[in-house]
DNA sequence: ACCTTACAGTGAACACCGTTCACGGTCAAT
DNA sequence: ATTGACCGTGAACGGTGTTCACTGTAAGGT
């Protein structure tokens, strides 16, 4: 599969010409660099989930040998820390142009979660790591900031800012590629899902098995903007109440 | 460590009369169960984490060696969906004495995350599994009897069901032994955080520099009850308005 | 132009992990 | 007593993250 480079060791005993790369011994210094793991990393992870992000696949994708990516990596952890915070590069902050705050609020959760999705698998890092890299922490900024000026108190804004960032960051988690999402996903697998959720027990799952079909539904979307509004729309009660 | 079962084979020629256990091979049928399979799996996951949780870890504790345990699990994944409805079974549903439908809804939400929290690492498993086995049933059977009765729509009630669920397994799901979260209950390190936070760039982080001590504190319970409060204040809402 | 030195990638190893399978001992039913 | 089902054993396979002595290259100083 992989053409071997042992044999160009020997001065062309093999038979096609298979002009020799670049140079006899192909010189290998300089060959990583940071940039390139986290690139490729974000690759395989796009491509392959996050289950296929091993410091050995890695290595092979970077035509290298696993140790070798020790020299740039403290360990897989620090791999996952800049994977995520270059992630969290691509947000755009900027929500200067919406006119009310819950408004600027559903724009940068719904783009956190565009982003999240985008990379599959990331969010589960997230969820566990909280990099405090410079792009973590500026979006907590974007955040904090639109609800400094909506007027929240300190204690508010903070309670809120977790609530919004956690919602999204738990959305985004089990994501479309997850089992979970999947088995709905897929309207055979549903029909399954849908039958057996009728066939429950009556008088022990009545009402899973009426609304078992309203609940177990291929509708990402909706569930989160109606989460979202939901949030928000609480989030203004208790702006409204004095409860601090 | 572990007394070494081969030296029995040979008629104590060891030193000491180790009083050979019960027979003089140690009848070995029959010590695994599946239900000693979960007790232990879930002994291990209180004590270690999710991370120690690992078939031989297991397959030592049982005393058995690993490939034993196949007898009795098809793989780890249904270990994890057995560990998982042994945790969902300790649930208590009851809650009929509960007079506002709110009051039904954080009762059973704040029950979830005690059940979750007391079993360090199961929130995880629940977060990629949907096990849909009895208990996780009966669990989504006692949301929805009571989102229903509070007069919202089927889809109202399914969506409202997977707010409040997601909700409760995403704040369990970084639990207090979670890294992110010891880091700001240890007061050292969380004078540490502060300092950081504090130190950070006036011009691009105001907000964050301004109140990020009152964001990265240790207010886990205020944090969830503040939290479900929202969720539920912005449910009362929905229910009000027409929007279905 | 030479020598020295720092370093990046190699190759091999270590200690884990989940999983499979032929084997053989034990028990229950015949 | 014989049979047969069952269950744990021991060993192996292929995977993982990580470490480390070694070595060739490239850069810097003289």
């Amino acid at each position: 599969m992989t053409r071997p480079r042992q044999s160009v060791t020997g001065q062309a005993d093999e038979s096609g010409p298979w002009f020799v790369p670049p140079a006899g011994q192909e010189r290998r210094r300089r060959v990583l660099t940071r940039d390139r793991l986290v690139t490729e990393a974000l690759a395989i992870l796009g491509q392959d989930g996050v289950n296929a992000l091993s410091m050995r696949a890695l290595a092979t994708r970077l035509e290298v040998v696993p140790g070798a990516l020790y020299r740039h990596v403290r360990n897989k952890e620090q791999l996952h820390d800049l994977v995520l915070d270059s992630v969290l590069a691509e947000l755009d902050l900027r929500v200067e142009d919406q006119a009310a705050w819950t408004g600027r609020i559903a724009l940068l959760a719904r783009r956190l979660r565009t982003v999240l999705e985008k990379h599959p698998g990331t969010a589960g890092l997230l969820k566990i790591r909280d990099p405090l890299g410079p792009h973590s922490l500026a979006l907590a900024e974007a955040f904090l900031a639109s609800l400094c000026a909506a007027g929240l108190s300190p204690r508010q804004a903070g309670l809120a800012y977790s609530l919004v960032y956690g919602y999204t960051l738990g959305f985004a988690l089990d994501g479309p590629a997850c089992a979970n999402e999947q088995r709905v996903r897929d309207s055979a697998t549903r029909g399954e899902l849908h039958a057996f959720l009728r066939s429950l027990p009556q008088d022990r799952f009545p009402t899973v098995a009426a609304l078992g079909e309203h609940v177990w539904i291929d509708n990402r979307e909706e569930r989160f903007t109606a989460g979202l509004a939901t949030i928000l729309a609480g989030l203004t009660v208790d702006m409204l109440s004095p409860e601090d």
